[in-house]
DNA sequence: TATAGTGCTTACCTTTTGTTAAGTGCTTAC
DNA sequence: GTAAGCACTTAACAAAAGGTAAGCACTATA
């Protein structure tokens, strides 16, 4: 009610271009439908390919395969080869998708957020949906 | 070098998962091309329709009405209408909007940190594109 | 002998996302 | 009188993203 909120500290148009300009160098390194997930999942330690698509719940092998290269050509991800019968192939982070850390958290906790949010406002319309 | 970095934290898998849903969530809210653009373009104080178009480089006029509805429904945006002529209409953010300034600092910080590094690495393989 | 698991790749197709250009109806400035 | 600005909307189209299904070459298991 009283509080003072983020919102209403404006700012300089010259710090809203400067912070357009991060912002868009961040979506175009980490944006998409699938790439931050990949981080996530990659949190734990490292997986394989197919334990990485069972983690991540609808990504096909395709996407799958198409954002690791992505990520491994910008940094983020390093592939290991393990040559044996069957070739096991292992992904992990590297030491610089842990500059991540903030923005992941960030983001994980204000999605937790969200959702109670949303929770909430649908019991008090009374409309419980699914 | 020898610096504890944030990712050999381990997630336990649980807490994994947990964060994939979580992170899920604020993607579907706030993912895309355009979104997070037109939140930070608005915190600079409200804006009409073409001012925004102006302020978000490259977004188009269908682009913008979509997401702005969307915004609005999702309560990131309130849209105010000014009768008269010409008919004027302002952007501005909502108090719920404020609740994703972490995210938004944490996500431009990390973007001008990147292309810092990227800046670095084009000097340093001596191969200055563009 | 058949099935499933290993890590992908390829061809084909659909969906999503976005662009351009034009138009609307009204007004003010040149 | 004509152009431009206001806030969009629509149609037609193109590009990007992503899904499905199959295949590869091999091995372990049933």
């Amino acid at each position: 009610m009283a509080k003072i909120n983020n919102c209403t500290e404006l700012l300089s148009p010259e710090a809203c271009s400067a912070n357009l300009m991060a912002v868009g160098d961040a979506l175009y390194a980490i944006g998409g439908k699938w790439k931050l997930r990949i981080i996530v999942a990659l949190k734990t330690g490292s997986k394989r390919f197919n334990e990485l698509q069972r983690s991540i719940e609808g990504i096909s092998a395709k996407a799958l395969a198409a954002e690791l290269k992505d990520l491994e050509l910008n940094g983020f991800v390093h592939r290991r080869v393990f040559t044996g019968t069957p070739v096991v192939v292992s992904y992990e982070l590297t030491e610089y998708s842990g500059t991540l850390g903030e923005v992941l958290d960030a983001l994980s906790s204000w999605g937790r957020m969200h959702r109670e949010t949303i929770k909430k406002s649908m019991r008090k319309h009374k409309n419980p949906v699914v």
